[in-house]
DNA sequence: CGGCGTCTCCCCCGTGCGGGGGAGACGATC
DNA sequence: GATCGTCTCCCCCGCACGGGGGAGACGCCG
């Protein structure tokens, strides 16, 4: 019995994509797609698919309206797998809030698209700890692996180390989060003290080498 | 005898997407893909691709510089398509002054991908065709080895790059090498300024995201 | 209630970093 | 022989970075 998929996105050629990815899975199968969010409920209703991939960002009815209107009006609703380009996308957050299941990056490579709908359809919740943990477990070396479990980040933490990951500047990471300069930098020297690294470069090297973030 | 096309681009999702649309057409093949701009040379030698389909925006050698390497290269060169997610994009005019054929938007419609495809295999040029042509003829030559000349690095700085994604500080790198540290600064600076990075970190994330170094 | 952890912000301070110049030595190419 | 590119080394300079210390606000939990 495969997963069965419903994929939603307005680009036709990030459809295409993930049906040639998941297709390629013995089970998984994709039963269905919708370019926007206000097709989706009876869509939903005539499939009955386990899993939903959606878009946040769509004309009409986005990700997150069609979220709430899925759980809300749905019965026994499929899991819902947020689909974005962006890494920190409020959108992404707000649909989490929403009552998606996980999220996932368009420039995932397809081995982690595929872990992330098996994850969801088996019920479990793509966010940020789990996700990355389980993706660590399965593509980063161990003692890099370890050095993050040590380390144990707390969420603001992880926030800040996906920002220097993205080589950006405690002043820039001050201004993406909101924050003052002074707050970004207590964050950044508790990562770098939890990484065990001696500056941002080897946070990112080791963020890199336990998976925590993966080559597109 | 069908149109032959290499894909080339970071994301694998949107390769698959591209695949996908493409080798739905009976005329058209996709020969092969690569994921950035330096893999393009060599593969366009083997394949003698018709078109290359290349994303403007990518890790190391980005799709400009990629377009200049090629035509400058390559004897009778393939058409060459800009893959891009932006509209206005700076990176796109840059490309059709570097001797692109046409541009594609990613969001593009399966049928608008197919026929811009089709329209370049046939000698046509998409978007500003006159245009294209006498900004490619005038700039051509020179334009591309000076492009090249840049953005290749030299043994000597692929070895500082290998160190910096190591974690090495200058002065580290400097006593591996058995040099001094005015001369590592000197190596990073070009490394940088090559790759379009701000700072060593920015450059460590290039590295990655490149396959210039892999995670354990 | 009182502790504890997290997040926020502030000070001082040393220094590694990167940009801006330039320059000599060597080999390859023309 | 002259030119070019690479590798080597040097100067000055501004600043982002990271360590050291501390502190107030909030929520959680025993």
């Amino acid at each position: 019995m495969p997963i069965t998929v419903l994929l939603v996105d307005d680009e036709p050629l990030v459809r295409a994509g993930l049906r040639a990815v998941l297709e390629a899975q013995a089970d998984i199968e994709v039963v269905g797609e919708a370019a926007d969010g206000a097709a989706v409920i009876p869509l939903i209703r005539q499939l009955r698919p386990h899993v939903v991939a959606m878009d946040v960002r769509m004309p009409l009815l986005d990700g997150i309206e069609a979220t709430k209107a899925v759980l809300k009006t749905i019965a026994d609703p499929p899991k819902i797998l947020v689909v974005t380009t962006f890494e920190n996308d409020e959108y992404v957050y707000q649909a989490l809030r929403a009552g998606a299941d996980g999220f996932l990056l368009k420039r995932a490579r397809p081995a982690e698209i595929v872990h992330a709908v098996r994850l969801v359809a088996e019920g479990e919740t793509l966010l940020f700890p789990a996700a990355v943990r389980s993706l660590a477990a399965e593509y980063g070396n161990r003692q890099a692996r370890e050095a993050l479990e040590r380390a144990a980040l707390t969420e603001r933490e992880e926030a800040v180390l996906r920002l220097i990951a993205r080589g950006l500047t405690n002043a820039e990471i001050a201004a993406e989060l909101y924050v003052g300069l002074e707050t970004v930098k207590s964050h950044v020297s508790a990562v770098l003290a939890k990484l065990g690294a001696r500056d941002r470069t080897q946070a990112v090297i080791t963020a890199y080498e336990s998976g925590f973030v993966t080559p597109a």
